[in-house]
DNA sequence: CTTTAATATGTTCACGTTAACATTGCGCAA
DNA sequence: TTGCGCAATGTTAACGTGAACATATTAAAG
């Protein structure tokens, strides 16, 4: 184990007593000489000091960290929500700890290195498909450490901050923009997620609103049986009234809407309009590219961590639980224009 | 700051002294009675005692913690690179600290990031674009701390222990595979870099001891300027001696040949056999599908791991540094066949 | 030249942990 | 019984730092 340089070489070399140099390397330096800081300054410098952060966090209980439990490598969009947290956090002078679910560590485990760490606050991006992260974070909250989720909600408990998209709104602008094109008969594909539910409630109260007829509405897509959703999605764009207009609750169904059009010889837009939810690589890989809703995924990652950093800093006062949902930006392109006829 | 639970809460609520429960939780627990064990245990778990590790780590000098320098968006290979790396740090106990390059973080700040968190190894993937790494790793080297360059090799720093692909084998393997094909007039294209230059050796030998004529060799691709490529390509597949076998010093050469080739009237693989090398995403989209070398990115940084914790472990000996080069796989797809006459 | 106030520096303690050594208590042999 | 040795537990110091307080030095005012 090689010698560490502390503070006391430093006072040693420059002859003043170790609290000295405390303050001038890592306080206050105001308080001393200007000869004094420089002359500790230097042999700082030329001793290469640098202060141990393990000895001042545990000296003052603050450790300047934060858990991340995001898996920036599912979609282009974790990554950017990573990102935007990563940036901000590190900007802010926190060290964000990435957690990635390995196969031996399990919940239990992560809750364990997350407390042994002794992590400040923690951003979690839940998982759809995996409830341990509502455990994880009651039992870190009840450490009384800030949570806050991101993009996805977490179930079950409360007072646990929320940023993510404006899903209804998202889907009211949907429906407007449909709406302007002068459309009239409308369908709409969802499943019965939150997000996906909420979308459609928005499309919903426009069109209801505004529109002659309520939309043909397919709420469950099924997102492991492929062959299921090409026959719903068939059965949705044949029948008896034909939409010339499509919303989709996520870009992840556009390849399948985009197949069955074509076998139905439906061109898009001529025949039907189609936006997306996401902007996701696929719709503008696709021909036509896809109108579709984006979110700035970096803005929610970089959110996310002002409100932690916010809760961390502020111990006095008690903040009330906050949900922030930023409206997502309508993306013209190709697939949606007015009716045909 | 809420209060923690030390360990001398578990002994007040036990009884025993402090240093017992310190024995029985995180040191040697053999040397006390399976009755005080259990009774400690059961308090501690009730009381929520989670070990300190800062202060665990000051008092015996082992961070568990290991910087990586990587960046795992610019491509999957990265990705997995990252991923063996960070699996198999976290399956030994340490825990890898991400450094990523914001936009204000730069060289001088992220050595004192390392420092001050007193990591005790390094893995890095170094960029070819960047410089400062060398810097980076010239100066934490300096201060004893282990060291190990993953893919790209540093340039300058001695005694760095390496982990990447054995690219004069792969050349070989190239060369050997459009040599057991039949052909006999073969071409080149790489760049001015290290682990390009060495796979054309690679692929020279080879070819100089088997092959009737050496092959034309392109050996300034330019990454910059994709015109420039475009018109040396055709070049190098027109002239006199138009080539049946080309091998790609990279798999992001691919598009562009494709390009030219079908420019040109020249099928693939009947008139020209393409093998790349890398096999990125691109490799298998293309039509025909692209034989090339692949390289096991996670097993790069599993490897990169157990070196650097091998070293970290190994504080005594001095361990000669090590060079570890993995044998890339011949993936064969549509783009290699026999020549047609 | 004092006294006073401000400025500059030094001392002690605490943070949570482990290592090294010290003590206690017990069983067993002399 | 006495002493010995071992097992179980307790005590003290140390890791590097900052906070709180104590002291020394300087400057200003009388």
């Amino acid at each position: 184990m090689k010698k560490q340089i502390t503070i006391r070489d430093v006072a040693e070399k420059t002859g003043y007593s170790f609290q000295t140099v405390s303050r001038v390397l890592n306080g206050n330096a105001s308080l001393h000489k200007a000869a004094t800081v420089r002359k500790i300054e230097k042999a700082a410098e030329e001793l290469g000091y640098v202060q141990n952060l393990f000895a001042k966090a545990m000296q003052s209980g603050k450790t300047w960290s934060v858990g991340m439990i995001i898996d920036p490598f599912i979609d282009s969009f974790t990554k950017e929500i990573f990102r935007g947290a990563h940036d901000e956090l590190t900007a802010r002078g926190y060290l964000p700890i990435l957690l990635l679910h390995s196969k031996d560590a399990h919940d239990e485990e992560l809750v364990k290195r997350l407390a042994s760490r002794r992590v400040e606050g923690l951003i979690i991006r839940p998982y759809p498909d995996m409830d341990g992260i509502n455990r994880i974070a009651a039992e870190v909250q009840r450490q009384q450490i800030p949570v806050v989720s991101v993009d996805y909600t977490l179930a079950g408990s409360k007072n646990i901050d929320f940023v993510g998209t404006a899903d209804e709104q998202g889907g009211q602008l949907a429906a407007e923009h449909l709406l302007e094109l002068g459309h009239q008969k409308f369908a709409g594909i969802f499943a019965p997620v939150e997000s996906l539910s909420l979308r459609r409630e928005g499309f919903e109260k426009v069109l209801a609103r505004q529109a002659i007829r309520p939309p043909k509405i397919l709420n469950d897509w099924n997102f492991s049986d492929e062959a299921a959703n090409l026959v719903a999605v068939k059965e949705l764009l044949q029948g008896n009234e034909v939409p010339t207009a499509l919303f989709l609750g996520g870009d992840f169904m556009l390849p399948t809407v985009y197949r069955i059009a074509h076998e139905l010889n439906l061109s898009i837009p001529e025949d039907l309009s189609v936006i997306g939810f996401g902007d996701m690589s696929v719709a503008h890989q696709l021909v036509p590219c896809a109108t579709t809703l984006r979110q700035d995924a970096c803005q929610l990652g970089i959110q996310a961590a002002q409100l932690v950093v916010e809760r961390i800093e502020n111990t006095k006062r008690t903040i009330p639980s906050r949900q922030l949902r930023f409206e997502p930006q309508l993306i013209r392109r190709d697939s949606t224009a007015a009716p045909s006829k």
